[in-house]
DNA sequence: GTGGTCTAGACCACC
DNA sequence: GTGGTCTAGACCACG
């Protein structure tokens, strides 16, 4: 899994891992039994305290979108109203308006948005690739 | 100009207030040298406290979004953004970063990301045009 | 850290903090990486309401001058800004002019302005210098 | 006259009317007798409503720094406590520390720092050449 | 009428 | 413990 947290956001950093991981359950891009990852290295990777993603996956757990083993993990429960394509592109619809927003406040147009939307997709896969070796 | 918050959404109701601004500032619902709805008027409307839509405002402010005259009311600024190229490439692109990873737990792939991200922009462009004529 | 407040200056309690501040900033007095006084003590020490010290604060995390984080603090950063060269010229100029009709007003000419420009600018790179030995 | 208002500095403008005039008055820019620039002319010249001239030149009259005859303006009155050099030279040079305290935090270093302020100086002489022809 | 400042006190997220 | 948000209400400067 990959995570994107945003400090400065307002939004609290528990309900941002809750969103994303709900999701990314969603869609298939974690599939059911597969386990998350654990809350310490993962609380480290994130820079954050163990209490925030416990708090996270808590709150996972209380909206029946994964289950804790104790002792062994969490691992995301099988999804019963999976997201279609289409909600699937309305929903990142949403997602890119803002950004398009916040590139015309920084005077930033199209051909740079699409070049550094590349960009960012590409470090995207190497730093997936990288975490899968190791 | 109509503001829609979520009291629930868990985000900041004076940062939703500063969204929906850029937001209409961005597709040209409100021109340049038009004013924003006085502080009062609006705290009332939407049912929140004077001061939680004056910290909006001053958050508008302080990014160069709107100017603010004593006695007079909130003005909305042309685009010109005072920062560095470097600085608004790294902003901008830490938004893209999380859209991108929003795009993974998704399921959608680059060339999709890239074609949406190439629609949405022209859809602001489009606004921004009509709304210059009017 | 010692602070001054005017209560009868007729000048914002919380910008004078932020002036002060920054001040510490520039002369070394506070160093890139050091925390600044947590909010609730420094409110109590200079008897205002917590709010006022949290404006002060806020004020100079959007001036990119300190890093505010949640649950540990607020800390200097390094000097480092993000505005384009000729922002940056005009934001100055402005504080210039105002130091230059004093000037005038306090009929004070041009060579003795810029030898004590030159004087106090000396003064401020010896305090950091000396600042930054120990 | 020339004044130098900052609509953003947190001070209340006819307070910075106030000091300028007190400035002026005790060091002899204005002498004695002289007449200070009439309400109405001024207002519109710095941008700012008739009453906050007014304010600033009652607050003056109650300080007994000017003397107004209706119909007729505003006099500067004799000073009884003339500013001498070295105490001029220290006003001016608190208000020096605070521009290069905001050249340092701009990054603007000692060279430029005297080339805009030489600039500055030579902008306000030919302001003051200009006005005195009309 | 406009926006700005300050206080007092409650609740929340994070460490 | 840290900082952040929001409310309610008072007072001020400016037009």
């Amino acid at each position: 899994m990959v995570f994107q947290l945003n400090f400065k956001s307002g939004k609290a950093v528990y309900l941002q891992l809750v969103d994303q991981v709900k999701v990314a359950a969603a869609c298939g891009a974690v599939q059911p039994g597969e386990p998350l990852p654990a809350i310490r290295p993962l609380a480290e990777e994130l820079r954050v305290n163990r209490n925030t993603v416990a708090k996270a996956y808590a709150e996972l757990e209380s909206q029946g979108i994964i289950e804790t083993v104790v002792g062994k993990g969490c691992f995301v429960r099988p999804t019963n109203s999976p997201f279609k394509k289409d909600v699937r592109r309305k929903l990142l619809a949403e997602t890119i308006d803002a950004a398009v927003v916040h590139a015309h406040h920084l005077q930033i147009g199209k051909d740079e948005f699409l070049r550094l939307a590349d960009e960012r997709f590409d470090a995207l896969e190497h730093k997936r690739a990288r975490a899968a070796l190791s």
